[in-house]
DNA sequence: CATGAATGAGACTTCATTCAT
DNA sequence: TATGAATGAAGTCTCATTCAT
């Protein structure tokens, strides 16, 4: 195995451990057999436990961001734009469940791992924020979507997303997610216009 | 002190240190030291950590959902609810940060700890979970909501109020979270319809 | 065993295994194991090992500071004070070895683990400094030392001992270390004078 | 690069790290990439880690030993050979500080990693210890030492040098050593006669 | 011979829980 | 019932040494 495709798989083992058990229930030792490596090989690829943990979120927020990113530079209503996002974010939920559940089990409520000395852990996931923001401001621009306070806009995304998203590992959804894409979109539109 | 003045005061304790450094970085003695007790004492009211954990969202889920009930048994619009339990919900953010953080960080990124064999996790706050439930089908009842699918309503419930609760914990947001009510009733209003 | 008599006794255990086997091979469970406690335990009376081996530290030096300053408040003359230092000092080598030890071969030699931000290691000392200068300046004062660099006085005083002391552990010397006295005693003299 | 010089190179990086961080603090890795070779290669040149510690220490000692013997073999009083040797020492510090405090500070205080099964860990610096014997038994012969015991007169020498030692790493001294030249020899002579 | 990733033993430290007082 | 010292299991991380390339 090269050392790339190692890094990889010790990231991906990372996140799907994490993301099933929690950070603090996963220990290095399980990350590392999983993937039948030694538990002290896994510190010549990532210099600590947190740090791994930080590079798993910024690994999935490119994902996402790349993701939004391309939607965004089409050519289509905010209206559209929506539709394909979420249609987007619910095959990736499908394919990668331990992604999204990691961003949002393991990132958005174990802040002290990811925040240093004077740098708030969000700005890991700066990049996605940003083409949410991008995504909101050209509804506003094309007059779809109310120019209110940003940050509801972004919690009417965000949060209704977030949302099925627990509510998909809790296993209470049916598990073909697309049969909802009609029904969020409409509701996530309609939050912001 | 009374015995259930000692048993609220061990409840509030954790509660607090819980959603302010999270379960895991949060230990018996610091609970303990918080009330001015010994860490010991604390097994005389729970038997473990976890049971704390769990008498906790307990005890702010039946807080939660009296409010919403309360909402719910008046005679007044789904609109007019809505705007009540954002109204209600922001002040109890205010009031009790540390009880809606601890719900939202706690308890839904922490299952594993609230899970016991064969009992979903989510049991503990099904009476929450039922007055929202009971809040969309009276707006369905009367023709303001869209009978869609349940847990889309529900998700544009919880997620963008969940998701609020988040900004507001990360400190983007203005202190005076009244100022919100009528923009963020709106989107979860719009989003039901 | 009152709290007291254990943070002494841990004391005790380290100072005797550090001084033995050297810092870096002296385990903490050894440490604790050698008194018959868990080594857990210890961190309720220090903090970290590196702590354990500072307060060993200031304990032996306080101990030889109060010898020295016992014999520096006598109306003596220089040479009489240092027969009796010397005397004073191979009886406390005798019946402590281990504390001589530890002083020379942990502290003297391991200071990276004495010495914290913006404060040299050797502050933990300035005691038994302090009444070696009083010797040596009160020597001076009475004609019996020459007045040169002080920095060699030191070093005749402390070097010489500290040999002694190597040696002493290397075992090459006879175990009744008094015979000693005066052989060395007059070295010590004639080197300051 | 010849075999000889990457052993020698090998040996000097590693007695410059194990002096100026010591023994434990430092790692093969360390002592490898200091001079831009792998870890694994150093194991080509040195059985482990504790060997290389023992011949560098083999190393410096001849070094050593060396120095005093050329002083030894000239025709001079013993009063001469002393200050000779004080600056030929001081010289020696100046220029290879780490040589010397890798003998003081790692050799003298590491004992357990330079012994052997029924082999103290003396034997390695044998050379030195001979010829400063082969000094003081020459003064002795010519009347200018006194003829007390031979480990208070090896003290006087070794201990006095190995606090200037301490004191020169501890950058107290004047950095210019030479200085001290006179005033030494002077303590050193008077101590032996 | 050289490399450097991999191993695996072992170190320090933390902390939920117990229990003698 | 209250205390808090003690336990001991478990976790993170380090590093000398090995070995396939």
């Amino acid at each position: 195995m090269k050392k790339k495709d190692k890094y990889n798989a010790i990231l991906e083992s990372a996140l799907t451990l994490f993301s099933k058990n929690g950070f603090h229930n996963t220990t290095i030792v399980q990350i590392a057999k999983n993937i039948g490596i030694s538990a002290g090989s896994i510190y010549s690829y990532f210099p600590s436990k947190n740090s791994l943990a930080k590079s798993a979120i910024t690994f999935v927020t490119k994902l996402l961001a790349r993701e939004l990113q391309k939607i965004n530079e089409k050519e289509l209503s905010a209206k559209e734009k929506i539709t394909l996002f979420v249609q987007s974010y619910l095959k990736f939920i499908t394919k990668h469940p331990e992604m999204i559940e990691y961003f949002f089990k393991v990132y958005l409520t174990n802040k002290e791992i990811f925040s240093e000395e004077n740098k708030s852990g969000f700005e890991l996931a700066q990049e996605f924020i940003d083409e949410v923001e991008r995504l909101i401001d050209d509804g506003i621009a094309t007059g779809e979507f109310r120019s209110g306070n940003f940050y509801i806009s972004f919690s009417s995304i965000v949060g209704i997303l977030g949302a099925i998203t627990f509510l998909s590992c809790e296993q209470v959804l049916d598990e073909n997610l697309e049969i909802y894409t009609a029904d969020l979109s409409h509701s996530i539109y309609r939050a912001l216009s």
